[in-house]
DNA sequence: TTCACAAGTTTTAGCGACATTATTTGTCGA
DNA sequence: TCGACAAATAATGTCGCTAAAACTTGTGAA
């Protein structure tokens, strides 16, 4: 194949200062070798004619690309974004660039994604909100044989890294603010079905609620996709089923401003006649049309995190699990 | 070196089965050229032994990546985050995965993340709100020798690819239907300085005035960054300036949050005392304290068209630039 | 039977970088 | 002046893949 474009490669540098390939492949890594005089004459030739090392053809030799795969649900998810863009810099502080993949909460097209990430050669993954959290799929993504983390939802098994925010708390710190003296009973959206945060979440709100004698009922659990229209959905649905909604407590803020609008459209006031609970505190949560009494979590951080945690495995190949677990904060606002 | 991981190439599996490298290689891209018997021999020798392409190989060899650089000033950004969904399940769709750089609205780590993904060899970029939009900046750009687009920010240069929303007619529209017969001064929060989207949405507020008999005048106009907190500020500085503000054009819906949230603040109520009209149409936008009346930019189809045209640009390697200006459309709400 | 031809298959030759090994050069003491 | 040794530089081979060229077969017409 005949070259078609003006790509400069180590060798026309090398041809450039009259040198050979590899005196000018060491000085460009610095590793020395190379006498002062040549390095400085390749450097200039290098920024004369613009040489841009192949990082291809280096990561073919070298066998890493310097590159992590980001598998996430839905990158257009406001907590998602935020979550996604500290992965970003993280990643580009470390040195590393990240191929982005969207997987639609779609079992199959996760691993689909995840097989193409494997055979772009990436160093390592960060699945954010994976569904691939059971024990076989853990099993599937050991064989692969690359580093992997998991962000914002862990895996069943606790034989992986994972770098989430204390749901179980988180859950239960939401649940105790919303009981009062008033309140006999709390709704819940819920997470979808299988959800391991939703479990967590489950388990928070129940133990405050055992804390306050207040008896538990799988009644007052619905399980909700986090979009907009289902929590609209569930909540039109609650209200026509129930008529002793007073409180309720949202899986995540997504699913709470699709549950307000739907009590604001019945003509009942939030928090006057339902107090609503949420989880996340998304970038605009303080901007709704009822600012929402949620849950933060540390969004950019659990990026960061995530991301260090994997390029440290990288750097280490150090095998040992660990599990980083941020603290969630309750964040006050008018819903709830 | 010594083989530490366990990947099977196309040698392993051609053993595997008894053929040759090539025999494999051409089975698995089903160019013919192998008769059915082994090419059956060698999908099952493939499905057995596991063997994921190195694509890394194969991009040297064949020179092209099959992935995207995308380039963004902040991909958390509700507009953005849209918009880049749409240019990743697009690519997808396409077979490319994207690389997804952060910039921060700051040039030098822009033209830094450009140089990057050179090295990386992507086949193409998507310049996304770019602040690489001088002739100069346009120039630098071709000389890399591989096909790019913009999208949602045009360059200064019409010799480039891109695909944007109409601005003008956009902010025209807006303009049109916040000007009443009580309106004597229409003030505008229009984008930065310098910002070609800026400087056409200035264009068609302007051709509104003037269809109106409204005298257009520089002190109406504050240039502000898109951050819910610049907004702010900007607003809150305006109507200390000012004691006539009774309508304001936000240059995009984050300003507007914004500017909302400082006229609240004063007491003054949206839309009864100021009406605030913006541009965009995020996701939150219906969900606001006050819902946002703005410019509707579809944000999945800027995407989806800029991906569209950049891979069939790398496709049939043509030269021409095209130009793809999508239609705004004008959404009612309450802010005015 | 012989030969032309097509289909199937293997061989060769890189893509561009770098680790490794081989070679040249330069310096200095004896 | 010579040899020894270190420093600088060059040559070779390889990562895994595939286009192109070279080589085998097998088939059927002459």
């Amino acid at each position: 194949m005949k070259k078609t474009n003006n790509t400069v490669t180590l060798k026309d540098v090398a041809k450039e200062v009259g040198v050979s390939a590899m005196a000018v492949s060491k000085a460009l890594n610095g590793k020395g070798g190379v006498s002062a005089s040549t390095e400085k004459k390749i450097l200039d030739a290098v920024k004369r004619l613009g040489y841009q090392p192949n990082i291809i053809a280096k990561s073919l030799r070298l066998s890493n690309t310097k590159t992590l795969g980001v598998v996430v649900s839905d990158s257009s998810h406001s907590f998602f974004a935020s979550v996604i863009k500290g992965i970003e810099e993280t990643a580009a502080k470390e040195g590393y660039n990240i191929i982005l993949c969207n997987t639609d909460q779609d079992y199959e097209k996760e691993k689909k994604a995840v097989d193409v990430l494997i055979s772009k050669r990436i160093d390592g993954i960060i699945l954010a909100a994976s569904m691939l959290t059971k024990e076989s799929d853990v099993e599937y993504l050991k064989k692969l044989g690359i580093p992997f983390v998991f962000v914002i939802r862990r895996s069943e098994s606790d034989d992986v890294d994972y770098v989430i925010n204390d749901n179980v708390t988180g859950a239960y710190i939401m649940t105790k603010h919303l009981i009062t003296p008033e309140a006999e009973k709390i709704y819940f959206l819920n997470l979808y079905k299988g959800s391991p945060s939703g479990k967590d979440r489950l388990a928070g709100y129940r133990r405050a609620l055992k804390e306050n004698n207040i008896k538990y009922s799988p009644k007052h659990i619905r399980n909700v996709k986090p979009q907009i229209e289902e929590g609209y959905m569930a909540m039109k649905k609650l209200l026509a089923d129930e008529d002793d909604v007073h409180t309720v407590f949202c899986g995540c803020d997504v699913i709470a401003i699709g549950a307000i609008e739907a009590i604001l459209e019945t003509g009942r006031r939030v928090p006057e006649d339902i107090r609503v609970g949420a989880y996340d505190d998304i970038d605009f949560a303080a901007y709704l049309k009822v600012p929402l009494t949620t849950i933060r979590q540390p969004k950019y951080l659990l990026g960061e995190k995530a991301t260090k945690l994997l390029t440290e495995k990288i750097k280490t190949k150090s095998m040992e699990p660990k599990h980083i677990i941020l603290n969630p904060e309750l964040v006050i606002r008018q819903s709830g």
